[in-house]
DNA sequence: ATGTCTTTGTGAACGCGTGCACAAAGATGG
DNA sequence: CCATCTTTGTGCACGCGTTCACAAAGACAT
């Protein structure tokens, strides 16, 4: 997995665990497979199969939703799909904005799952003016001069970062400053936000590094490393179970 | 944060903890950062504040790979540096293969965070056989007929999962099956695999519904959601402190 | 050498998350 | 209406992770 909970305090929102949270898009996602499949209802066994998690902590997630099963049947797939949209506020329309239209700017413009979940790409955002009306995913980009504007005309609460590290910070500041509370970063960079705006980061190269971590673990051991022979200060290293909308990666062309 | 562990038995390998080891690559960015700014040495406190954690974690943190801070004075910049990318086998050289090179597939093929970790793209891979032979990233697609002898050619045990979902599993099990033992998936779909092989899944989908979740609680509230009113089951919604090599995000082009 | 001052390393307490195991609830059949 | 069977909802215990708070360790000055 790819995330990281920054800045967070933990704060349990109405009694919802966050980790319950972090689970709810995943149930979302196997109910709406059901649904398309016109299954009516599902036991806790079932889903929890489908969304690779302990049918116990099933049950204890949505018992904090409410008691929304029947004992003895299960659960109505129609109605928890409404429910958890209806708790992870996917029943209204989230205006997003992309900032950075790189690579990975691009490829996010592009994910077709946006729209599915309530998500909708309100406008690209790029520093070089050489992008600017540039149609990406069929939006045309716009210079980030106008950035404040943007977020403001759109009522944009939900920003996310596709720039260089070096440019995050402050493009973290002027989207804040333009009333954006929740920001998606992908830059490679600890974001400082005041109190009251959430941030959750995608790294890559983090999540590399721990697989390589346990990857070093399963082949090392007797490979044996030389533990004793500490290097001095300077030896330093020179270093097809389709979801319903999602039938693509986040970030997949259409 | 995009991540999210997946199958993973919270098997603490030689005593140190996962969530020491998923914080080990962000203190080793802020190290390298300062590495390159020439700091000597550095307190537990500023690399904290740095890597945007708790003093007190971080030195928990370091006292499971050893006692590596001197008192009175703290860390050693270079020293750990070392320390950390020998603990998450950085020193040596990762052949990794992207499975999937669609828009985000090739972001991540241009990606040029890898190196610098010791992470090389020894082939990309695609299903499509018009994309065969094309360069991307300056490497040529590769036919997935050709994956088994792709991956034993290289010794590849990590791959990355960049399909389409309903490719993803398919490709885990041929992924698996020619010995890898660890995977980065981006298709929205839980794997499953034998015991002994990670994954990590990254899903950008999910990291904005958990956002779209607190940003809900912050504008809601007062908005007073008719809990009364429950619908019947047929009402279904229609639904600038840069890195030291990570200049960019985790998928930018060079 | 002695004292002071800084910072590490860690013991201990606390809280959250997980999973077991079971009682309560309801469906279903006779 | 009663018995049986299935499945939920949850009380409880356990373990991991976080944080506090402080003793131990060393640097540095005198």
């Amino acid at each position: 997995m790819a995330t990281g909970r920054t800045h967070r305090p933990a704060t349990r929102s109405r009694g919802i665990p966050e980790a319950t949270v972090a689970r709810l898009p995943l149930y979302l996602r196997a109910l709406t497979a059901l649904s398309e499949r016109s299954v009516p209802t599902v036991s806790s066994e079932e889903l929890a199969a489908a969304a690779g998690v302990n049918s116990a902590k099933l049950r204890k997630d949505f018992s904090y939703l409410g008691s929304y099963g029947t004992r003895g049947v299960g659960y109505d797939v129609e109605y928890l799909v409404y429910q958890i949209s209806r708790e992870l506020g996917l029943t209204q329309d989230w205006p997003v904005v992309i900032v950075g239209i790189g690579n990975l700017g691009a490829a996010l413009a592009n994910y077709g799952g946006f729209a599915s979940r309530g998500f909708r790409v309100a406008a690209l955002i790029d520093a070089d003016p050489a992008m600017a009306g540039k149609p990406v995913a069929g939006i045309p980009v716009q210079h980030s001069d106008d950035l404040e504007k943007i977020i403001q005309d759109n009522g944009v609460s939900i920003g996310v970062i596709a720039t260089p590290a070096g440019a995050a910070q402050q493009v973290c500041d002027r989207l804040v400053a333009a009333g954006v509370t929740s920001i998606l970063n992908f830059a490679p960079t600890v974001l400082s936000v005041p109190d009251g705006v959430d941030v959750r980061k995608v790294d890559l190269s983090i999540e590399l590094q721990i697989l390589a971590f346990h990857e070093q673990r399963k082949a090392g051991e007797e490979a044996a490393s030389g533990d004793g022979a500490l290097p001095t200060a300077a030896a330093r290293s020179e270093s097809a179970d389709q979801g319903p909308d999602g039938d693509m990666p986040a970030v997949m062309p259409a």
